[in-house]
DNA sequence: GAGCATTGCACAATCGGTTGTGCAATGTGT
DNA sequence: ACACATTGCACAACCGATTGTGCAATGCTC
């Protein structure tokens, strides 16, 4: 390798000149379009030769300024820090690659102001498509893709400004709860309380979950008072400050809950163990997954949401030419430990 | 609001053309060089409202190209499921925003053909800097970089070639060893067997940790035997299917463990609560921290990474003009649960 | 009012690729 | 040997910013 030493990074100009031809020639050579260019194969293997023996790397800031195609695709999550968005990130990176796209994740604490910034970010690096995960304002985002003339999908949260992929909340719901009906049943205790716990009810996946459980219920021929819903926000604190208030009015623990995720399930088990309840006595169901907690808890009924179908999902829904804004596609999510 | 519908984005030679001046002047004035350039200030608003108005966004290739720094900052990451590593990707994040930069994170799935890959995409989309987390290979991408003259640095894994930034594993992990012992001092257990599961032994922190965990016992006057040492790799399964090997051939349950990771704790309480024997029982401490698995076990001892320290020193390498490749910077982590 | 400094801006080259087009050299047909 | 097609490549104009430089117009001094 002839690596000099200078800091400045090989161009196809360089190339040209070691390979004594032209740079237009070097760059059809390097990005495959040499054939329909009638360069000859002996040319090519040679400028491909050296191209590798150098090290040479395009620019892809150059080559996306010239094609007006920047070969990124951006996402927005709220968190990292949990099995779904994380698994949504890993999913939603392996798939671009598959597909020679480069992708970027961009992470906005469920904050309006950081989710906007972002995406003013990703549009100024010109990426092809945006995906607005678990999004506070998709229509905003949505708006401002469509004002620079790039695609956006929502996931996991829908918005009307955009197609949109998420799980089938009420259904994954009404299933978690006819499985914790069922459980509670088994032990006779099918007219204790039980509790739905976490989330917020602005959101529109809280509200159908809610619906999901009232449904159930609804089924079983059992009413279900307000006072046993708590959408008390998603955080661990709020929770287990709603489970206490909760305990506080009462004295007597419900016998099973429905818990809105697993950063709430924290609060919960925090909450249960810390006042002296035992664990084992309360039947949980969490919409949520995470195998360190079911591992733990292992009567713990928890919903996976199917995040590889909703990424494919997410990807033929950016395959389509002019997709409807109204779109919305419903992924079944799965109970597992029932 | 002009809008047009052209889908063409908005670029200076378009606002110079509304603002009857040159593409020069609006560059100027859009990027702020304007009073040095002697801008009337004037002009200058007049340019910066027509761009609020119409919505400009700079092209962030073009501006890269030319200036040649891409505002880019690149990470490559093993996973992002577990609070570890979305903490550094979530800090990560925010501090290079707080810097003007764009991060980038690319997950690597531990292979090292994937490390180099993502680390070839990143160099080709000319990031400034290329942080390299808990790479199989350090090496090999501390190269990459340095023959494309971009700053690297080594993260949670050290390496030769780069500046390194680490956990004090070795004292961490001494500092828990020393919980366990205590706790079962506590309860009279003291002569029991405890076991140091998890990890590789290949990897530097893993034999750090056993290192740790051997002075821990030393300075008790304990000897350690080998076949209480199992690094079976940190998968949840291995660490499962090595309990069971190890509780197969005994027919004896150890009083405590040492497990090397949540996701290996995943595999040793999966296997406890398969094999029947109640966590009340046993003294748990993992090297690594999640607050889900706490709340169920409030007597498990977690090492809980200082992420945050970590990421500073890794921005203030970033600063330093020429690091040394040999710097290698420890961070004491903290013991959760005592 | 001549000489000089300052103000305010426009011109044009440049970053590193991509791609439409032109044009010799060679091959083919008659 | 002449016309014509094909092969194989080079030229040059972009993409959209940045930035060194030049040069009128204005202000100021004596």
């Amino acid at each position: 390798m002839v690596s000099d030493s200078s800091s400045k990074r090989l161009t196809i100009y360089d190339l040209a000149r070691l390979a004594e031809t032209s740079p237009s020639t070097v760059s059809a050579v390097l990005n495959g379009t040499w054939q329909r260019r009638r360069i000859s194969k002996k040319l090519a293997s040679k400028i491909l030769s050296l191209a590798q023996a150098e090290g040479y790397s395009a620019n892809m800031q150059a080559r996306a300024l010239r094609r007006e195609r920047s070969g990124i695709i951006g996402m927005i999550l709220p968190l990292y820090d949990n099995r779904y968005f994380s698994s949504i990130a890993q999913h939603f990176e392996s798939e671009a690659r598959r597909r020679g796209l480069f992708a970027i994740v961009s992470c906005t604490n469920r904050d309006p102001k950081q989710e906007c910034e972002a995406a003013r970010m990703m549009l100024a690096y010109r990426v092809e498509c945006l995906v607005c995960t678990g999004a506070t304002d998709p229509d905003t985002i949505a708006q401002m893709c469509a004002e620079s003339g790039v695609q956006s999908i929502n996931l996991d949260l829908p918005g009307s400004k955009a197609p949109s992929v998420i799980s089938n909340n009420r259904e994954g719901a009404r299933q978690l709860t006819h499985a914790i009906l069922n459980r509670l049943a088994e032990e006779n205790r099918s007219d204790d309380p039980v509790l739905f716990i976490g989330g917020r009810d602005e959101d529109h996946n809280t509200r159908e979950r809610i619906a999901g459980f009232k449904q159930a219920r609804d089924e079983m021929g059992m009413a279900t008072a307000e006072e046993h819903i708590l959408p008390c926000d998603y955080a661990a604190d709020k929770a287990q400050a709603a489970l206490e208030t909760y305990l506080h009015k009462r004295s007597t623990l419900p016998s099973a809950m429905f818990v809105n995720s697993t950063i709430s399930l924290e609060g919960i088990v925090r909450g249960l163990q810390q006042n002296g309840y035992p664990l084992e006595g309360i039947i949980l169901g969490c919409f949520d997954w995470d195998p360190l907690a079911a591992a733990f808890h292992p009567r713990l009924m928890m919903v996976r949401q199917n995040v590889i179908e909703m990424i494919d999902r997410v990807f033929e829904v950016i395959d389509t030419s002019s997709p409807d804004p109204d779109l919305l596609i419903e992924v079944q999510p799965e109970i597992i430990g029932v």
